[in-house]
DNA sequence: CCTAACTGAGTACGCTGTACGAGGTAACTG
DNA sequence: CAGTTACCTCGTACAGCGTACTCAGTTAGG
């Protein structure tokens, strides 16, 4: 089982900054419009918060605000960039609480604000960023991540890269679990079932003694893994060894 | 600039698993078929490699071969089998060399020849697997990987979680370099560039003022980034901020 | 009022994966 | 050897996608 992932061409960077920072010039004439970019937003966000980016269509959101498909490109240049305003609209929604406490208890907290936020935009998975929009939500975000590890002696750079590793580790965590999941709600099989249906075949190529680690420990975590109960824990697993690593990198100064 | 990524079905795993491991029965009759599932599988990853996995349609790949596009379907059960193979022959490919010394240089070692297999094949980084097809090439990565980490007094199911660790973060940090660069190439804009075209425009919203952090970091990260020197320092960075803490976690038995 | 500006939407193009079925070929069977 | 059966190839078709183009209808400024 797997997703493919593509590349969706976003167009013009600027035309998302004008659209996030509501940087249009107001038209005077002609008839007034009967939507807004919000609402556009807002629609294609219901959308894919509950059947996913693929059911994201512009077809199917036109249809969800009762109107024709190309009446959409009146409020948005494309798909591309209603992703961008999608994503930052997500992002603005953290809470972005202030946590008492040293960098590490902030950096934890900051992970488990942005799992929750993929827990409830699992599309937001499906989006990778590397130059993400600079919108409102993005910049706030980004703000509010810096200063859980900002005066503890890291440098401009490695401050961006604590930030990035810690993001990363979250996407990375959230995105298993989030498909496996998925896997067992479309495929109707569980994890354990799936091992097991597949137990006998493995034995029959001889993967027992070609592959003895890969055989006992598959078999191991296939039979203790409960896939609610262990997610979070696979998740505080990587999260503690992640910043255990920069805690090390801290007090090798 | 965002990629984004879809579900594709992959049909039956079962199909999957008899492809990967040659289980088909042999036709009698007939005409000799003008392909292998092998040549097939080698066209999807030339196309794949070069052009991403967006271009690696059915009728992209029969053209290639010189067949019709529905020809293709007497070899492979669908497209997402098809992605299977590709995934599970990539896999094949990684060296598995043996390292000398204690876990630590072993783990290195597989971070790094994983992070080479993804610059060979970038599209793997737009699969997503949450069950892979347990074919030849995923066991014995699998079993590779676990052997680094065998014996050093983790449990199965830690060994599971501390490898599952390393090939997310790699992922992760690999991905984010390749679009960054993807990026680059497509826009024709260098991250320096992009940044000192934005910095007029969000200084005008006034982000020196909203968010002193991100415009700071984000400034001096644009002026000293240099994409592939800083990609390998970001790589080596986070790399052993990972390492170092599964090794406390060692430490701490 | 007239006209310029603007909104809304129907049609169409090229692309996708793949279901269906027609027509050709090779080997086994009587 | 003829008949049958299994198999290979591939043209056509369908439903879906993003979106370029075009034209009719609406509104406000001069």
């Amino acid at each position: 089982m797997h997703m493919s992932q593509e590349y969706s061409g976003s167009g013009d960077p600027a035309k998302s900054l004008e659209l996030l920072w509501g940087l249009q010039a107001k038209p005077t004439r002609g008839p007034k419009p009967a939507l807004t970019v919000d609402k556009v937003v807002a629609a294609a966000l219901r959308i894919a918060d509950a059947e996913g980016l693929a059911a994201m269509s512009i077809r199917r959101v036109a249809d969800e605000l009762g109107v024709g498909a190309m009446t959409l490109y009146r409020y948005v240049p494309g798909k591309g960039e209603l992703i961008d305003v999608m994503l930052d609209t997500a992002y603005g929604e953290l809470p972005l609480r202030e946590v008492p406490g040293d960098w590490r208890a902030k950096l934890d907290a900051v992970a488990r604000e942005i799992r929750e936020m993929y827990l409830k935009h699992p599309w937001l998975l499906q989006v990778a960023v590397s130059r993400p929009p600079l919108g409102p939500g993005v910049m706030a975000k980004y703000e509010h991540e810096l200063h859980a590890v900002n005066g503890i002696g890291l440098s401009d750079v490695e401050m961006d890269a604590a930030v990035a590793l810690v993001n990363g580790y979250v996407h990375g965590a959230v995105r298993s679990a989030v498909e496996a999941a998925q896997v067992i709600r479309t495929s109707g099989i569980s994890d354990k079932e799936w091992w097991l249906a597949h137990e006998p075949l493995l034995d029959k190529i001889g993967d027992t003694k070609k592959y003895p680690l890969a055989s006992r420990v598959g078999t191991t975590v296939g039979h203790e893994f409960d896939a609610p109960y262990d997610s979070d824990h696979g998740f505080e697993f990587g999260l503690a060894r992640v910043l255990d690593g920069i805690a090390t990198l801290l007090h090798g100064r």
